[in-house]
DNA sequence: TAAAGATAAAATTTATAAATTTTGCGCCGA
DNA sequence: TCGGCGCAAAATTTATAAATTTTATCTTTA
């Protein structure tokens, strides 16, 4: 009983290549891989245990998404991160989220208003943390979660936009994670998708788009804080 | 006296895989690579003149920007093109680079209005056509015309914005390239031009976004225009 | 006619070689 | 004695060539 045979449908098994390519991705944004680190082949041979060319490729990919970036002749390194760029991203998922979400509203069906209502249930009713006392990453809600973020732009009649805010929620989600490390605060976060829906299913699209662009710079300021707490440039490396 | 010197200051000189691979965006860009072929590698390796890894690599960047597609275990193909690509990346081009607008026009310095001035200025006085009789791409033009867009939005405050922009800018440079040579029609794109600079320098940001997006709009019509002249799958592949 | 097997072609990966950058050491001069 | 310059060795990245795996095609057979 293969993966691949429930995975692909008419489509050919996965590459070598792909299948790294996917690990190193899913290892940058959780910084196991810490920002600025270099991302020697030899290391990485081992640790993926994979040949070059395939890693080699991976790496092609990344850099091309910006999470790594390759100094010719001098290797792959996983892109740092900055306050600067917390704030640039930031700005501009605000700006494209908010555009992708009116042109969704713009386009409202009943199934798809039904759709991120199912979506938000379902996000409710699992934990934030696996563990109430110390964080501890559950990895059902960050799909949920990222589910239903991407259910309110899906909508938006355009696959190149939606591509862009998924490499922007990549992006971003790399601080979300060193910032959590750092400061495990309680934020009603439920509170803000609640609102979010409600305002979409009322047909409200200047408060839906408020509180969406709200709910970012929320995010972006306790980032902020977590990360300025313990050192001033931000060009800090945790290790996993 | 060596070219790298001047190109770069203290970088490296470029690796084969980056100069291939901006070889074969061109080649895919102008079309002389046409949409939907299968780009295999033996032949790549003759024409190109290189080895697999670079071209691998190449091939893998592109396939992230989609303008090339990679079928896992068979192969690489040159993005396909259809009616319904064209019309979504204008809409999205419309979308985001009215948005960009916006705000580079907030941002708005006397710099930024002088330079632009001068890029239209120089936009003006080079011919779109090297020939009068039929058309000859003008590479100088093509520069310059891509020069005076980009700095039209160049103020946003976003790279990542602008860096999607770009990318929506190429992948419909492909269709502007088979549009032309099909049909070289007189279009009076100077005063569409002309006219966004006016309302720019006018700060009247309202009537710049919508030129702007008219400008686009009417670009995608001609397109669509001389694409379904011959074909109305809009599959068509023209050779170099 | 359809299925199975064999053959050929092509893509992917590993292994080897070449080129480039980094590092360490010794020398010279201040 | 200290600091800079330059050369050589080591490490690392990049590129080529070979081997492996997978897919596609063609023929044969039931």
């Amino acid at each position: 009983m293969n993966v691949n045979l429930l995975k692909n449908g008419a489509e050919s098994p996965a590459t070598l290549a792909t299948s790294i390519y996917e690990q190193l991705k899913a290892d940058i944004l959780s910084t196991r891989l810490e920002p600025g680190r270099k991302l020697q082949l030899r290391f990485l041979i081992e640790h993926y245990d994979a040949g070059q060319t395939p890693l080699r490729e991976a790496l092609n990919r990344l850099t091309t998404e910006d999470l790594v970036i390759g100094k010719e002749q001098r290797g792959f390194f996983v892109k740092p991160i900055s306050l600067d760029e917390l704030h640039e991203l930031t700005k501009t998922r605000c700006w494209v989220e908010t555009l992708a979400l009116r042109e969704s509203m713009a386009n409202a069906t009943p199934d798809w208003e039904e759709a991120l209502l199912v979506a938000h249930h379902r996000l409710e009713r699992i934990p934030r943390s696996l563990n109430p006392e110390h964080f501890e990453d559950n990895p059902e809600w960050e799909r949920l979660h990222r589910a239903f973020h991407a259910l309110l732009i899906g909508g938006c009649g355009s696959r190149p936009l939606i591509g862009f805010c998924e490499q922007l929620a990549d992006r971003l989600y790399r601080y979300r994670a060193l910032s959590i490390r750092k400061a495990f605060r309680v934020r009603k976060v439920s509170d803000e998708h609640a609102r979010i829906l409600k305002a979409v299913l009322d047909r409200d699209a200047a408060e839906a788009e408020r509180l969406l662009q709200q709910h970012y710079e929320k995010t972006a300021e306790i980032i902020r804080t977590d990360l300025g707490a313990t050192n001033n440039d931000a060009a800090a490396t945790i290790d996993g």
